[in-house]
DNA sequence: CCGAAAGACCGACTGTCAATCGGTGTTACG
DNA sequence: CGTAACACCGATTGACAGTCGGTCTTTCGG
């Protein structure tokens, strides 16, 4: 019945820790980044230059030109772009059995630590508070 | 600090539809998998056969002699495989901040259903009671 | 015992995509 | 105006998936 695609578009090797620096450090500068990755990497600057441009042509990074050089900055927070690569996979997983999911998510979670599990509970009661009495 | 590789590996387009077929068959005989998702396709029996192979490669089906032909049957469920994918982006993703995952993925399951909130509920409030009671 | 039919494999191509550079313009500044 | 710094473009390499064609092997009815 429902044929599931499963394309979710993950991020490369340098670009992960492209965004990841980005998003640590709030800021980019090709130079900078350079130092922090790429040097350690034996690699040129103008790999990682080609990297930022492809990350701000896929809409991850802004930039905005200084002088006559490019300073990027995250466009999306990392917790947006997880929330929505998370949504795409399991949007695209599961096409009905969401209680897989649900159940698959909790063990997850709970390897995470118990808080984190009462984190959610908490979470979830609200959630439910807000559907009950809400408006709507 | 930390730098996230994220590496999922997915199926292609071909693969994911074989899978979920032979998920939901049960059972996979090349020319019945062809049949079902070849044909329409307009793609040769070969190509199917190298998917299941493949696929077979990758740990994902398993198969058996039937006479000349093989058989190809589910090597892991299809709620193990989801499990794991899920398991991996996470594990990828978060490396600290759970938080964020935690709410994320609350709002999934919400829009997935009032029902699936309350399952969740339910299933969290199980594992806080295995805990706290709980042997180990 | 023999040949056709069914099926499994291997090798080869194409297309996509990230990682990498080199080479070539461009621009700010002393 | 020359130079250093930087942006871009184009090309290459290395995975992989999707696709086949060609070929070797096994099974089975005559």
């Amino acid at each position: 019945m429902a044929s599931v695609p499963l394309h979710l578009s993950l991020l490369g090797e340098l670009e992960s820790e492209v965004m990841n620096h980005v998003w640590s450090t709030g800021q980019g500068e090709v130079k900078a980044v350079h130092s922090a990755l790429g040097a350690p990497r034996g690699i040129t600057v103008n790999t990682v230059q080609s990297t930022l441009k492809r990350l701000y042509e896929k809409g991850l990074l802004a930039r905005h030109k200084v002088s006559h050089a490019y300073v990027y900055e995250p466009r999306v927070s990392r917790e947006a772009f997880h929330h929505g690569l998370i949504g795409k996979l399991v949007g695209q997983l599961v096409n009905g059995q969401a209680d897989a999911l649900v159940s698959a998510f909790v063990d997850l979670t709970e390897r995470a630590g118990v808080d984190q599990l009462q984190r959610l509970e908490a979470l979830v009661a609200e959630r439910l508070r807000q559907r009950d009495g809400g408006s709507r």
